[in-house]
DNA sequence: CCCACGCATTTACACCGTAAACAAGTCACG
DNA sequence: CGTGACTTGTTTACGGTGTAAATGCGTGGG
């Protein structure tokens, strides 16, 4: 059952082979004994899409691990790092997903690519986690989300550097590259929680007016279907490589800083 | 003072009369008699611009209107509607601006262009409350960040499919458009909350170690000018015109809907 | 005059993050 | 074995938060 379904998305937690989707917080056997900031940060992480962010608490947190709020505290200076910390470790699912690698061996289109699409299997499993990389404030004022690790960044820039691109033609495609995957994401993410985030709407009157009446605007009722269809993957997709053809553009002329010659 | 300099950003606070950067929430003359709900929202708006979102607080907001937070809840629900309220506040600016047209007048590209310059306009004046438009859950399903408002969602698909857009590409366009704006706009943001935002690092030790310790990453060092450069408006710009592109070679194959032939 | 009503305050409560003191292993070493 | 130091988790306590409920308090109409 769950055979690979071609239209499923490659993405998508269940459509995959399940890499970037467990984080292997607790290799022990037990689960009771001995916490640690590994596993506390993985509990983090499994609470907060299981329950909300705004359901994390130090005390719900610690009841989760079977421990007293104030036990967190001795792995974790506070709430705010164990944040910190969520993203942190949310974004090192990279390392283990063995779709992306670390270097461009395979050129840098490919890199781009595997790379954009191991960062969208994290967000997609972890849609409540993933608006923390967009909000929390980066470490160093270039590293921005959602890319936040300086070892992706360096990877980054060593990549397109390697396969010909000049440092500022680099450092633009991280700018371009960064914007994009975090836009697309975010707001695939945030459609993708309120699909199935918020189902109570108990007061079941008659005719069950929608929450807002949709009365003065005629289009958006009549695009309806369209608006709400999901054709994510596909958007991505054509997105990223458009914008990787825009960087091959660019790539190209940087080769020819002056002579006014791409030989066709 | 403060002359029209050709290399300032056009959709800087500075840069501009001054339109949607003030919200005209109290247009009485004196200040203290009369809650209203405008007055709560702007005042909350101010305050987040000021202090920070973190450290809006029904209380200190109160504070800050000079009455009791108890009061507040006379107009507002409770915080989360509030914070719904600020960044519909904040969206609404757009209709005082009169560089934003609702109708696709002097044609589309006219259109997005002076659309996403005022939203970049609001998200630069706002640089702390621009993140919670992006956070917060949509009312609809359809409706995301950035363009919340059903309204302009409307305006939107009107304008594109008024000017030779299919109905399918008019939806298609709207979430490149909406993806592009959020992700651009959210990294220049978050980007400028850093640079301005954290100055305090009192530790000044003889030759100060920056926060983490760049040692491992020296591509990132050598390219730390170009990182941190700031040509966040050209980007927007450069960015903004290859969507615009985009989407014309969308509309022009979409006018041709079944002859295969695209004639050379 | 008075009283009802709209508006702001006061009070109260449960919950939050976290500082500080405390207890309960665990382990090296005499 | 005793004993002290060290690690780990708990208890207690405090100030702050969102907000329900009761309380005051002008101010205008009968």
């Amino acid at each position: 059952m769950t055979e690979p379904d071609p239209t499923a998305d490659p993405d998508s937690p269940e459509g995959r082979g399940g890499a970037a989707a467990a984080i292997p917080a607790a290799p022990r056997g037990a689960g009771r004994a001995g916490l640690d900031r590994r596993r506390i940060l993985g509990a983090a992480i499994e609470f907060i899409d299981e329950h909300g962010l705004d359901a994390l608490t130090m005390r719900r947190l610690g009841a989760h691990l079977g421990v007293e709020a104030m036990a967190l505290y001795r792995y974790v200076p506070g709430r705010e790092q164990l944040l910190d910390g969520v993203v942190e470790a949310v974004i090192d699912e990279l390392y283990g997903d063995p779709d992306v690698h670390l270097s461009a061996s395979r050129g840098w289109q490919d890199y781009l690519q595997r790379l954009a699409h191991g960062v969208r299997r994290i967000a997609l499993a972890h849609p409540e986690v993933f608006p923390l990389v967009a909000t929390r404030p980066p470490a160093a004022p270039w590293v921005r989300p959602p890319l936040r690790s300086l070892r992706w960044v360096e990877s980054f820039l060593d990549a397109l550097i390697d396969s010909g691109f000049t440092q500022e033609a680099a450092v633009s495609a991280y700018r371009a590259y960064s914007s994009f995957l975090l836009g697309h994401l975010l707001l695939e993410v945030s459609q993708k929680g309120v699909k199935i985030g918020t189902e109570d709407h108990p007061d079941g009157g008659p005719d069950a007016a929608q929450s807002t009446d949709l009365g003065g605007y005629p289009t958006v009722v009549r695009l309806a279907p369209l608006l709400s269809l999901d054709e994510s993957a596909a958007e991505f997709e054509e997105a990223l490589e458009n914008l990787l053809g825009r960087l091959e553009v660019v790539l190209r002329e940087s080769r020819t800083p002056r002579r006014g010659d791409p030989r066709s």
